[in-house]
DNA sequence: CGGAATGTTGATATGCCTCAACTAAAGTGG
DNA sequence: CCACTTTAGTTGAGGCATATCAACATTCCG
């Protein structure tokens, strides 16, 4: 995963078909590389970016921040994905992105990408469908945030990481990086401090997960699942013919 | 709005611009009308189909059900809205569809909404740009169930709902059609029906609104969005150049 | 070594849920 | 047409999950 190129082709062939001609143009796309402080911010709320970011390494994440000043996570994103693709048609941003722990990005000019979609439309229909994916995550979030207990809550989405973790190849057997403290987590999971500790070790005791050190260790897949209400088919799409 | 194509075409004019090749192409789409009984489904979880909705007439809800039964509403429609958009490049439904009240849809062939594409590429960008501000609406929900104390996520909700029947011209001055029941509205806001019950008659003590037989009306609608913290942005789409 | 960030734990408060009863309105069928 | 049923809405009591406030432990890092 060297590239820009190869985090995209890699991520997007996961359910488009590419010919020669599409690998061909997505390896000509211009764009430079930003490495990220944690916390650091990439695109703030309203900015109106001419480029759009795609993760390199380690994780970046979408946030909102309300009037309050309190900060709510939307999305975790990893190497592949490109969390503003929709300012590229929308303009302003309604959100912000920034590093979680040390991370690197590409930026690619809206242009060449749109240039990109009037040569091969078969790789802006990839896009198309990665956003698409991008917005059953969103609508899980928010019935797992809406509709589900705090233990549950968290379980979930432990196992939604490890799953994306594992499905673009960036996982170990069992386990994932996740450089998240457990403020964020609350952030993410819209619950407080003490709460999310306590869910924490709750499952901990359980020993079929732990969350250390921005390290996220799964011992017991399928009881996890069991424990989150997890089902993947929202992450996953067929692998489509070309358009 | 009698026909689809003036739906969609109303509603995708309202961020992108058109000529008259695209207007054609889009009137020249194959369709099927269909009514709807309150609460029928047009769509299921786990579905494949090859269709997309479009709304003609009355209000109709994306949504998910969970293991325990319990339902959670995922984001509301209505006339020129495509609610199962996704499916044209996801296959899978990992929501259902339904009416709220009563409803009318049309059915578009998949197979001739690519076609489209193919032929009126600026076309696609526009409904891509669609499902994008979709992709928004359930970023702002998120936040708004996850962090908002329940009246103003209530106040919130009736905001974003005014403001779209009013962006599409839908809307009376100071009052729009809302066909939930209260049952419905804690699906939507993932609360209890008592407390969106008392939730309900405080806001409407303040007389900011009313929201009785299937009536929402705003009287202050400054007042409201203060309330509601709501601020449209994500809402909007600058109109935009072709593709 | 000292300070900052992170994690842990307890005490108390409270918003919301559950359970429950009851009212009101709107169909429905004898 | 009226009794009956169903659906929607209203309200109260009690309990639980989670928030808030607070103190302290631990780790990391300059």
């Amino acid at each position: 995963m060297a590239t820009v190129h190869d985090a995209i082709i890699n991520k997007l062939q996961d359910h488009s078909e590419f010919d020669d001609a599409d690998r061909t143009a997505i390896r000509a796309l211009p764009h430079w590389e930003r490495t990220l402080a944690p916390n650091e911010d990439v695109v703030r709320q309203g900015d109106k970016p001419k480029a759009a970011v795609v993760v390199i390494a380690g994780v970046v994440a979408r946030y909102h921040t309300l009037r309050s000043g309190r900060r709510q996570y939307l999305s975790l994103h990893i190497a592949g994905d490109m969390p503003d693709a929709q300012a590229m048609f929308l303009e302003t941003m309604d959100h912000a992105v920034c590093a979680l722990g040390q991370a690197a990005v590409s930026l690619i000019p809206h242009d060449s990408l749109l240039a990109l979609f009037k040569a091969q439309p078969n790789a802006g229909a990839a896009i198309w469908r990665e956003t698409l994916i991008d917005a059953a995550i969103f609508r899980e979030a928010i019935t797992n945030n809406s509709a589900r207990p705090l233990p549950t809550r968290m379980a979930h989405f432990f196992c939604e990481q490890y799953y994306r973790a594992r499905a673009g190849g960036h996982a170990q057997p069992g386990a994932c990086r996740l450089p998240l403290t457990q403020v964020q987590l609350g952030e993410v999971l819209g619950a407080s401090l003490p709460s999310i500790n306590r869910a924490l070790r709750a499952l901990r005791r359980t020993r079929t997960m732990t969350f250390e050190g921005g390290e996220l260790r799964i011992n017991d897949w399928a009881r996890m699942a069991e424990v989150g209400d997890f089902n993947a088919g929202y992450l996953r799409a067929r692998k489509v013919r070309r358009l």
